[in-house]
DNA sequence: GTGAAAGCGCTAACAG
DNA sequence: CTGTTAGCGCTTTCAC
């Protein structure tokens, strides 16, 4: 069944069935009903490649994403599809892994297959060397990126980041202000918005004096494994170092660093102070419940669409977008 | 760019061109090399539109899924993309929510857009009345649908699930074999899965002699709201429903119920047996950790894809397939 | 308001 | 082994 058919069926030329099948203005009300009908009576579906070989567009948006099985990107992935899909664009999902080989390959996929925008979801995509980025300026001067949780200064790129700096500075400042006692950093990233986060602990830190190498703890294991994370802290604790508080990176390291705490008998928060990021579902999961910095992923993805269909749409847009964090209080702080 | 160009600069006809595009045996050794050649310098890349109006395919599956920010959904659209794409298809992904009418016109859209198959990620896709599934057999029509976690006897349609009926089975009686008085079922999912694992509960209990209508508890809220699953626990105590265990549908909701023993002071698992389901990440989050039943969905996954890719090479292939679940011991049961 | 016809860029059958 | 040519199904001028 093609438009062949259906203008035969409907007793005229195809360009008219096109017409009605774009919503053209010129048609007569007359034949656009008698179009219509036989559309309706056959079935008839334009050919979607067909179309895109005409238009030069099949209105789809590569995705990609290292691990979409990561509940926060999982998170993003599921908001931004289907708001994409709202807005009349599919969605070709890549999960790429964290190797920039890899990343690069499935850039090369998606421009390949002729998307109209890439989103690059999380900010493990943005690396040190401007030579590592590349593959994203590449891309950017064909179509138009969007970074969500990340942002990089290059023509047709657009940022949407939470201001992690200021989120981590200011939960670093209250949990000294509460008199916990040399308060550790724990993290598993060290992307884009992972060295924000640091950046803001260790500035509120240096600002009071208490800023010490052996604080910063980095873990570099399975984002899954919350037992290593937990042993992590043991061995830390039994080569004798002394913390009473733990803001991590990410929810789960905050939840290791729970378990850790209930293993030592500290009492939380009396004892012992915890602070986790994202506020996902694992806050609520744990006991004590997680006090947790909320990022706003959903406004952020909101946004994120947003500003890539106004490019799609030939308006101009902010390079770069950023928006608070809130923390989340409940009870692993004081 | 187009091969027009290409077969210019390197002085032969766009068949040939076409020819070592496609790896075609028919072409001269010195011949490919200068092709390729001159692809390489003028960095051409076929137009996939245009190849897809050839071959009336652009090598994409569509995947749907009701809510990829599910964990475990979001690990298993994780898993399948990654081996779509090593197997050289690409991934249209709709999240469609758990309205029949979204999944119906996300179903239409993906058939639309011409995919090759359809993979339909977890077992809400399938309800009671064989007249709310024609959208999936009159797709099947088509081109090959495979479920995952799910089953339905209708041609071109490929099953690939986990026997949540005998794991639950096994699960409930050796609960009640260690001495577990009144062990709960607590669900939130009545989807062709859910149903099987309440079946198997039902039938180890019924064996028992111990099957009771106030022991089968349903959960309504939202899947993420942990609180509401405890309270829910918390009220049928307040209403003198006794219970010393739960078996979980999912491991949310044994995590609640872990909540919830706390909350009581029972010890764990002395007074108060727990079981989840999915083994995923929350079961070691969990204090004690969660014993859960692992549906060992990476290699469920793994058998989709050859499945789907053997339909799509036109091989025979079975239309349902099979795998044993199995329990992970932790700490919430005896 | 409607139709004829020229692409869009590629594949594949056919001829040589 | 290589070239010619006819589609694939739709959009879009350009005439009428």
């Amino acid at each position: 069944m093609t438009i062949y058919d259906v203008s035969e069926k409907a007793g005229v030329s195809i360009a008219t069935v096109s017409r009605v099948l774009n919503g053209s203005k010129n048609v007569s009300e007359k034949t656009r009903t008698k179009v219509l009908d036989t559309i309706r009576q056959c079935g008839y579906t334009p050919n979607a490649f067909a179309r895109g070989l005409g238009l030069n567009t099949m209105n789809t948006i590569g995705i990609m994403c290292a691990d979409s099985s990561d509940p926060y990107l999982a998170k993003a992935v599921y908001y931004i599809e289907r708001k994409l899909r709202t807005n009349g664009y599919d969605s070709l999902l890549c999960c790429t892994g964290y190797e920039l080989a890899d990343k690069i390959s499935a850039m090369h996929l998606l421009l390949t297959k002729k998307v109209d925008g890439i989103i690059l979801v999380g900010s493990n995509f943005i690396y040190e060397k401007d030579s590592e980025n590349k593959y994203i300026s590449d891309a950017a001067a064909r179509i138009p990126v969007t970074l969500l949780n990340a942002a990089l200064d290059v023509p047709n790129v657009y940022s949407i980041v939470s201001d992690d700096y200021t989120s981590m500075y200011q939960a670093a400042l209250e949990m000294v202000q509460k008199g916990v006692k040399d308060v550790l950093y724990f993290y598993s990233s060290t992307s884009y918005s992972g060295k924000k986060k640091l950046e803001g602990y260790r500035t509120a830190m240096e600002e009071q004096g208490l800023l010490s190498p052996e604080l910063v703890q980095y873990f570099s294991g399975s984002h899954e494994d919350v037992h290593a994370m937990t042993e992590q802290l043991k061995t830390l604790k039994r080569q004798g170092l002394s913390f009473h508080g733990v803001i991590a990176s990410d929810d789960i390291l905050a939840l290791a660093a729970v378990k850790f705490a209930k293993e030592m008998n500290y009492r939380i928060p009396e004892d012992f102070s915890v602070l986790g990021y994202n506020n996902s579902m694992l806050a609520t999961c744990c006991d004590p419940e997680l006090t947790s910095i909320d990022n706003k992923l959903e406004t952020l993805c909101q946004h994120l669409i947003t500003i890539l269909m106004g490019v799609l749409a030939g308006n101009e847009m902010p390079k770069k977008t950023v928006f608070s964090g809130e923390i989340i209080k409940r009870g692993t702080t004081r």
